[in-house]
RNA sequence: GGAGAGGUGGCGGAGUGGCCGAACGCGCUGGUUUCGAAAACCAGUAGGCCUUCACGGGUCUCGUGGGUUCAAAUCCCACCCUCUCCGCCA
């Protein structure tokens, strides 16, 4: 969330924010609980003060004189109980509206209302001209018998998937290969818990909203499957102060993701695009609260991710994402669209995201700056690697025209060294 | 799942109703000393909120939330977490 002092300073810029990116939030309605909330805190406290002061009297007073002094302090109580009741009421209503605010976004983050408005900033590599009709990932999956989307949904239901033989194997290459490079880029690597307290999610900023994006097991265990390893990487120093010289922290981690994909029923209805469960390399970055750090960060956490689709000799473009595109936590973001010949477009594979400290104000996640003071981190993620879009990009990008596949060079080692995968279609 | 023990500051660890945001030790920071360092000695060392130009002052926080009491780290209730033993198990 953003901080409240800020809100208040800047309500015109908040709002304009929120405007930006398409979100309905009242700052009105801030702007006066944390009015009423400074004129409560400030009676409380006095309140509070000669309560104690009187309780002090009281415990040194004589014993025919304490029982006058314990009747009096009886009153005060109930009308100091009034006055915190009142106060926590405040502050409960404004949390749950802070919430809600979204994060400031960029100046360069351009107008628009859906992905269609964002903007081309990048490009890489040329969409291959085949000299045959290309096949789509699933036909050349379920030629080789690689990907079974019938057991898929008679295990899972709809949107789900069995991977088989050499795709199965390959799943494994691109997310070592993704793995691997990054831990060579210095990146600490990490397991971490897929399943957390509904508590992470608020933290990281996917709750309250994101609610029905999620499976949730919290009629039990109020837990939730995580749709990416970012929501525990970045949680996993929540409510620690930090000390400023461990500062930057790398993280890479490999997880499995869940998506309810509510609301999309009927689109992507096809092959692997658009599924429930999947493989993904994630990393994430956090350091002080500096601007100039957030942008570096940001160019090169992209610049990690272009080099491994580059590696793999896949062509790909970035887009600039407008302000409607946006989530609720981001200040900005770059997504790297990765070709995908059955779908005639470049398709999401990456999301480089910068948040300045709105998921660690949430999360309780600071440090001890040089000057001493403490201050809440910056936080930013990006794709490594996600499981299915990659094999979709890498089987149909380097298909031949007899349905095999040509394994990109920096796979081979995982596959067994072989240079193709899959026996010629008759 | 069953039985027991426990959660206090960066760490260890005292504290069983008011004098406790909290002894003591370690660590860290500054100073004295030293050619320099170590050692020794002295001082400082949690965070949030309100208030103040500032110095400062007030208040809240001893796992979390409720309760008892004029007064709670301390008593009661619920929940969360950790550890030990048993059971189950990849």
């Amino acid at each position: 969330m953003l901080d409240l002092k800020f809100i208040v300073a800047h309500p015109d810029l908040v709002k304009a924010g929120a405007a930006k990116k398409h979100i309905d939030c009242d700052v009105d309605a801030i702007l006066r609980l944390d009015e009423e909330r400074r004129e409560l805190v400030g009676k409380v406290d006095e309140a509070r003060a000669s309560s104690k002061s009187a309780g002090k009297r009281i415990a040194s007073a004589s014993p025919d004189e304490r029982p006058k002094l314990v009747e009096a302090q009886k009153a005060e109580k109930a009308e100091l109980q009034a006055m915190e009741a009142r106060q926590k009421d405040v502050d409960e209503q404004l949390r749950a509206l802070m919430l809600l605010v979204p994060n400031v976004p960029a100046d360069e983050v351009p107008e628009g209302a859906s992905d269609e408005d964002n903007v081309e900033i990048d490009r890489w590599g040329e969409p291959r001209a085949f000299d045959f009709e290309p096949r789509s990932h699933l036909e050349l999956g379920e030629a080789h018998s690689w990907i079974d989307i019938h057991r898929g949904a008679r295990l899972a239901g709809s949107r789900n998937y069995v991977l088989q033989g050499d795709m199965a194997l390959l799943e494994h290459a691109v997310m070592r290969f993704a793995f691997d490079e990054m831990v060579a880029r210095g990146f600490t690597p990490l397991s971490v818990p897929t399943l957390v307290r509904s508590e992470t999610m608020v933290g990281t900023g996917y709750f309250p909203g994101g609610e029905d994006q999620a499976y949730r097991c919290d009629d039990r265990d109020d837990l939730c499957l995580v749709g990416t390893a970012e929501v525990p990487v970045t949680a996993l120093h929540q409510d620690e102060i930090l000390s400023g010289v461990d500062l930057p922290l790398r993280f890479v981690a490999q997880s499995s993701c869940y998506r309810r994909e509510a609301g999309t029923y009927g689109k992507d209805t096809k092959g692997l695009y658009r599924v429930h469960q999947f493989q993904k390399v994630e990393q994430v970055v956090i350091d002080v609260a500096d601007e100039a750090r957030s942008r570096e960060h940001h160019a090169s956490i992209l610049a990690n991710s272009k080099a491994i689709v580059e590696a793999l000799e896949l062509p790909y473009r970035v887009v600039n994402v407008c302000g409607g595109d946006l989530g609720q936590p981001q200040v900005q973001k770059f997504d790297i669209e990765t070709w995908m010949p059955s779908r005639e477009s470049y398709g999401e594979t990456h999301s480089a995201s910068r948040f300045h400290d709105f998921q660690a104000r949430r999360l309780g996640l600071r440090y001890r700056d040089e000057d001493g003071k403490v201050r809440h981190c910056h936080t930013l993620n990006n794709t490594v690697a996600a499981s299915t879009r990659m094999l979709i990009a890498i089987v149909e990008n380097h298909q031949n025209a007899d349905g095999t596949v040509t394994v990109p060079e920096p796979l081979r080692r995982a596959m067994g060294g072989r240079e193709t995968i899959g026996t010629p279609i008759g």
